[in-house]
DNA sequence: ACAAGGTGTGAAAATTTCTTTAAGAACCCG
DNA sequence: CGGGTTCTTAAAGAAATTTTCACACCTTGT
């Protein structure tokens, strides 16, 4: 489920964004000012912008260039100008991509799933990593070349650790994700468990992992080599 | 440098995109059909593929479905319609951004950079200072290009030293935004042993810092050099 | 119904980090 | 130069977090 964040000031456009976007896959937050964009910015975490340039307390141009210093997030500009020089600045401004009104609501959702897409697709196949590896699809695991077997949440914990290694992944983060069912409460040892027999599965010397790392009172992390 | 593989028939076209693309940051290989284009792309790695839909020997979607297969290279689709439901086929087949022609150099360029961007962006969370690489998103920190481990409170002093780089921050300043969290008295010697702390992982003669300097009576600073 | 493996729970042990203490060094100013 | 203040440093104890283990529950297939 995708979370897109729209700031858009005109009531009729808006609303008619949100139906095309809103579906089962994506959920639309909609905002009508910067201020309030802002505040949605800091509270949520979001998959995508969608940025009108001319807002009524200022220009969506400034927020953009702001979200840029600390963000990668896709962000679409959306604007009445089609000048040339107006879809220059925005997209140097840090968009990637720029869409002039008037527009067909087919053509937005098309770019916005493109969008959303960006970076989802390298996951096809088998992924090999330093003496690993790993195919989610056939769910077949190696270990220099040996087979291991590896449990369904193993799977699911070590998928989320492997494709976004080199980043810490916050204990937080890999509950919600690798344990995104039920709504239930789950311990959080029941994540320290699972990393302890994927470790001694995978690691050559489990009390003192090389790949499986964990940081300190944040998480955990796949080292690469 | 990047590379950009170009497909485009048209001659006078092709060569005009060429001198807007090819520059200090950017090599363009141009292909005028699909033939070649799939050559180019077994031989080489490109970070950009701008494709033509007509082409001589097919359409320039086939190959675009063909790659998505096997990679998420970004794609940029250049066709002279501008139906709307060619617009969305070509975005659903797996292309990231969409040109009509006729279009301005200077709006391609953008857009070209739009695309480039992207992949290149995560980092940008990181500041990089002399000698120092210090990601706090990713929570990594660099000296010399050497990783260094930082606990959570070491990492939110430095943060705040470095966020404020070159003023002197007062002990009273640094002890309420590092120990925010409790509302509990914290020893004002915490803080003195964890610049202590940061000064041996940081600096390359703890007892002689260059960076993280006293300011007698006062507090701290980072000072920049 | 039984066996086998997967999964979550709770509690103790181990580890890492943080705070406090205290002694000595450095600094500022008269 | 001397005295009071402020900072540095080491080490010990406290606190927080993670590791590890044993067991119970559940599902599945036999």
């Amino acid at each position: 489920m995708k979370k897109i964040l729209l700031l858009e000031d005109d009531g009729a456009l808006g609303r008619g964004i949100c139906l095309a976007l809103d579906s089962g896959s994506a959920a639309v937050t909609r905002c009508e000012n910067l201020l309030q964009g802002r505040q949605a910015l800091e509270a949520g975490d979001f998959d995508l912008l969608i940025l009108d340039v001319n807002l009524p307390d200022g220009s969506g141009l400034d927020l953009l260039r702001q979200i840029r210093r600390t963000s990668a997030v896709p962000v679409i500009l959306l604007t009445a100008n089609d000048m040339e020089t107006d879809i220059v600045v925005g997209l140097e401004s840090g968009a990637d991509d720029y869409i002039t009104k008037p527009f067909s609501l087919a053509v937005l959702r098309a770019r916005v799933n493109a969008q959303l897409r960006r970076g989802t697709l390298p996951q096809a196949g088998a992924l090999e990593l330093a003496g690993f590896s790993f195919d989610f699809d056939r769910m077949e695991f190696r270990k220099h070349g040996v087979p291991v077997e590896l449990s369904k949440t193993e799977q699911r914990l070590l998928r989320v650790l492997v494709e976004n290694r080199g980043t810490t992944l916050p204990r937080e983060t890999l509950l919600d994700r690798v344990w995104s069912d039920g709504a239930e409460y789950v311990d959080e040892n029941a994540l320290s468990v699972t990393v302890k027999r994927l470790r001694d599965k995978l690691e050559d010397t489990p009390s003192k992992p090389q790949y499986l790392k964990t940081v300190y009172g944040i998480g955990y992390t796949w080292a690469v080599k």
